[in-house]
RNA sequence: CGGGGCGUAGCGCAGUCCGGUUUAGCGCGCAUGGUUUGGGACCAUGAGGUCCUCGGUUCGAAUCCGAGCGCCCCGACCA
């Protein structure tokens, strides 16, 4: 990408409604716009950055052999008064009444979508275990929506069902769950810890939170359950076990503030100059510097550099902005890209330098060895 | 939902108490020209405003009064 013609639009100073250093940073950098209190835009490279956390998601609950779907975020309010749970969501779930006139509602979570897919479709211990998940937009209308896009009223979860014909299917699911839960959080960047919790309005007899750790408040990350026969039972989801009984499925969820991610991956990784981001989830992995746009030698060796990387799928940014270097390197640090190739004085000599943004550690590399360089850098 | 605060240019703010030299300003950003180019360069010129909205008081309202809308912070709840 040369930012000269993308979008990503930074400033020395955040908006006045930015408290958080997520939000701040977030902002400054780019990476999201305010549509509304609690409403958020991601711009490019926030997008870039939430599908990473997304990849990382999916592919860890793929490995678990759970199935992805998608789910309406649409729903009808009836699944949830079978469940008894309309009320008890409160004016936190958004709804409103179609045109003819039935309650609908935007899902502030999927139980009871999903355990009427489940006994639709489900009958038999034979097809059991199960899990199904999604990565998803969820709506909750936050009392009061807070720290940018920590609390908001749309976000990004990934939540996961496990449908079980015993308890120790139960067991064994949830513990896959909470291996993979450890593999995202950590693949991601976050530092944190697993904390017994209330299961709140999920309801369910046992529950774990997964909460990042950070100067901030600490910030819950990922929550889960383990359900029982709640939803199956109130709603009639049954299988038939091995005895020919009908038997309501044993169920787990399991959710993740995708979105979130996002936030406390910043709110664990920056420095007073910006964000520091993790490599794997970093919007690029390098960003070129050419120091003086003007100077021809130095714009086109980035340039030269510039279609190595892209030639060699490193996700790559070049700033090819007439802009002072002082200024680049400002925003290369706010926007917190892992490794940084500066096009400078040295090029007389044939060298870049390569800076690497957490811990500021930097060399000088022959041009030519550039690319290997990086890609060492980043097969370690 | 209880308590508190804010709303003036794209962003950050001053001006509001005490109405009238304010033709509504400053910094950043933006445009044009020139000089610059390794840690947010400089000079010159310029564009950009329903002072949140509606109503009221007044000869006169960004400023006073009322209502509404929007936004933020503290609390309880959540991924």
């Amino acid at each position: 990408m040369r930012w000269s013609q993308y979008f990503m639009p930074t400033s020395k100073e955040a908006p006045s409604d930015a408290d958080t250093i997520s939000h701040k940073l977030m902002s400054r950098a780019g990476l999201i716009d305010k549509t509304s209190s609690g409403v958020y835009t991601y711009l490019p490279a926030g997008y870039r950055v939430l599908r990473k956390v997304e990849d990382i998601v999916r592919k860890e609950m793929n490995r678990t052999g759970a199935i992805e779907i998608l789910m309406p975020a649409l729903q009808p309010a009836n699944l949830w008064k079978e469940s008894g749970r309309l009320d008890k969501m409160g004016e936190e779930m958004i709804r409103f009444t179609d045109r003819h006139k039935r309650l609908m509602l935007f899902g502030p979570t999927h139980e009871e979508v999903v355990t009427d897919i489940v006994r639709k479709n489900y009958n038999s211990w034979k097809q059991l275990p199960v899990i199904l998940y999604q990565i998803q937009t969820k709506f909750r209308d936050e009392m009061r929506p807070r720290f940018g896009i920590v609390r908001s009223r749309e976000f990004l979860m990934k939540d996961a069902y496990s449908f079980e014909m015993n308890e120790e299917g139960l067991d064994i699911s949830y513990g896959k769950m909470k291996e993979a839960y450890k593999n995202i959080f950590s693949g991601c960047g976050l530092d944190f810890s697993i904390q017994q919790a209330d299961s709140g309005v999920i309801g369910g007899k046992f529950s774990e939170e997964f909460v990042a750790k950070g100067e901030c408040p600490e910030l819950e990350v990922g929550h889960i359950f383990k359900l029982g026969t709640q939803y199956s039972e109130s709603m009639k989801a049954f299988f038939v076990d091995r005895n020919g009984e009908e038997k309501p499925f044993i169920m787990g969820c399991y959710g993740i503030g995708v979105s979130r991610i996002v936030a406390a991956a910043i709110e664990g990784n920056y420095d007073e100059k910006g964000i520091i981001w993790p490599v794997s989830i970093a919007p690029f992995k390098v960003i070129v510097i050419p120091a003086n746009t003007e100077n021809s030698q130095m714009l086109e060796t980035a340039e030269k550099l510039y279609k190595s990387f892209t030639d060699s799928n490193i996700e790559v940014l070049l700033d090819d902005r007439n802009e002072s270097a002082g200024s680049k390197f400002a925003d290369a640090d706010l926007c917190g890209i892992p490794l940084w190739v500066i096009v400078g004085r040295k090029i007389t000599e044939g060298k870049a330098e390569i800076r690497i943004r957490r811990g500021r550690k930097s060399e000088d590399v022959e041009t030519g060895r550039v690319i290997e360089w990086v890609s060492d850098f980043l097969n370690r």
